[in-house]
DNA sequence: TAATCGCTGTCAAATTCGTTACAGTGTCGC
DNA sequence: GCGACACTGTAACGAATTTGACAGCGATTA
């Protein structure tokens, strides 16, 4: 039997400690010092941490099954970015008694590292200020989405019109668009979702707004959509999935996001408009 | 005044973002989807996994005021290690220094405890079963969503409607709704998202589907809508939220799963039927 | 005591890396 | 339109790294 592919270099050099010469110990405790930036430098500078000559420390790495000094420093790598992932990726069992290659526990698994890579990518700054935005009661706001996210746009839209008056849905169908544009001005915002493959027209759209003073706000995925050019506030998502599709799990993380922060910022006004809205769709009001 | 020492390179990159090129945006998205491993190669692989050339690493290296890539590279190093040492920072994998009660971190808490809930309320049996009755190509599949989920229906219906024929929305408004209860039968599969407060309509709808011979789906909440009584299948699914509203993150999580688990059940055809419905879309083929 | 063996460092060749200079491309303002 | 400008990639250079070859050193054994 060789060697375990899956083992750490940290249990390799105590699987192997007894088998290691002067020099190689010595590279050992300085490793396991700072493990494991100490190997994350150059050659040269961990030999001289060690005091020992740099060709040492290729021999340590060759004995460990590496090829060179650079596939060691990448191994090392490779394990500190997994320690670092998040631990609740680490999932103890999640769909019970389902084996984890089940489709539920796959799309789980990347629903979670979309979700935490997600709020890596995004600035909470900027997330801040398209919240400001929404809350704004004297701006238009144009909810817009391309064929795969128009559903999405349609759910923010739907509960952005409960929270706010001046919500409106951008139609699906581009040739309806100029209509919308024509009365278009630095007052109006425009939040759009575009994920590849981005949608040429909504470019065009997006452009257009642009032209006529409108603030554009545009959420994506992390190979960041054209538009982001014509863009006041873009927030990058994470959208891999196990299928072949992507996933839009994170674009309805960030609507609701928005509109859980768009609500808090206005509850008392929100609060009234929701009752208001509840009376008129009371059944006892209604004509029998 | 010039480079603050003491501030980290991912709170350096998201002030300076506004000023940063296109190019370097996407140097930017690089390391923060693996933050700080991205930077920790060479400046050649940094580079190509970005897509961009390396003088655009080196500028901006230089643009965040480090006399060059290696000095960069030094400092990723020290952030990390000071974190690996400090364990408090470990928290810090969530959304960027925007601090633990900021919206998007109990979103994205919430979230997550209600995707494992989710997975532990809900049966995968049930789940696969449900992924036959979308896979029958045989069937009429009908999708169902109330004032809150009809988004959710939408979406599923969109996507399904890609993967195999015979997908059909039911509409918004309920007076619709008996032109499509005339033709079913027991060849109908209805997919219902019914969550709390429950649609009383949609009950009368799903039992009159039933009536006629339809499988009835369900997806709904935790204290699961009455439509329960009329259903062949049930998910039950948690969606609390740190919100006036609910959270239907998990509504769209089993959708996809759904979807991804219909699609690979019958591959061939699928892949088939997209090529097609693309070759359709494809302006070349467009009477100009 | 001498010879062998294994370990370690020095040195230099080969490769890769980081950097600079330059040219092509697209965009904005006049 | 048409310059000016900023941005980006290509190519070439110099620098640093990585690696292999070799020789010195010390320990162990005959």
């Amino acid at each position: 039997m060789s060697v375990q592919p899956n083992t750490t270099i940290a249990e390799k050099l105590r699987l192997k400690s007894a088998e290691l010469t002067a020099a190689e110990h010595k590279l050992m405790t300085t490793l396991f010092a700072n493990y494991p930036m100490a190997g994350l430098t150059s050659i040269t500078e961990f030999a001289r941490e060690a005091s020992v000559s740099t060709p040492s420390v290729l021999r340590l790495a060759k004995k460990l099954g590496f090829s060179g000094f650079p596939k060691f420093q990448e191994r090392l790598r490779t394990e500190l970015s997994a320690q670092l992932q998040n631990p609740i990726a680490k999932h103890d069992r999640w769909a019970a008694d389902a084996p984890d290659t089940h489709i539920l526990n796959r799309f789980a698994t990347a629903a979670m590292e979309n979700l935490s890579g997600s709020l890596k990518l995004m600035d909470h700054r900027s997330f801040d200020a398209v919240a400001r935005l929404l809350v704004d009661r004297r701006r238009n706001i144009h909810i817009a989405g391309g064929r795969i996210t128009h559903s999405l746009a349609n759910y923010l839209a739907t509960h952005l019109k409960m929270a706010r008056p001046r919500v409106e849905l951008l139609p699906a169908i581009p040739a309806h668009w100029p209509q919308t544009l024509l009365d278009m001005g630095k007052n109006d915002v425009v939040v759009i979702f575009d994920i590849r493959r981005y949608d040429a027209r909504m470019l065009e759209f997006a452009a257009s707004a642009k032209d006529r003073g409108a603030k554009v706000v545009l959420i994506t995925d992390q190979w960041i959509s054209p538009i982001a050019r014509n863009a006041v506030h873009t927030l990058p998502l994470r959208i891999e999935a196990p299928s072949s599709w992507d996933s839009n799990i994170v674009l309805l993380f960030v609507a609701e996001a928005l509109l859980a922060a768009t609500v808090n910022a206005s509850w008392p006004e929100t609060q009234a408009r929701i009752r208001d809205l509840e009376s008129l769709s009371d059944p006892a009001r209604r004509v029998k």
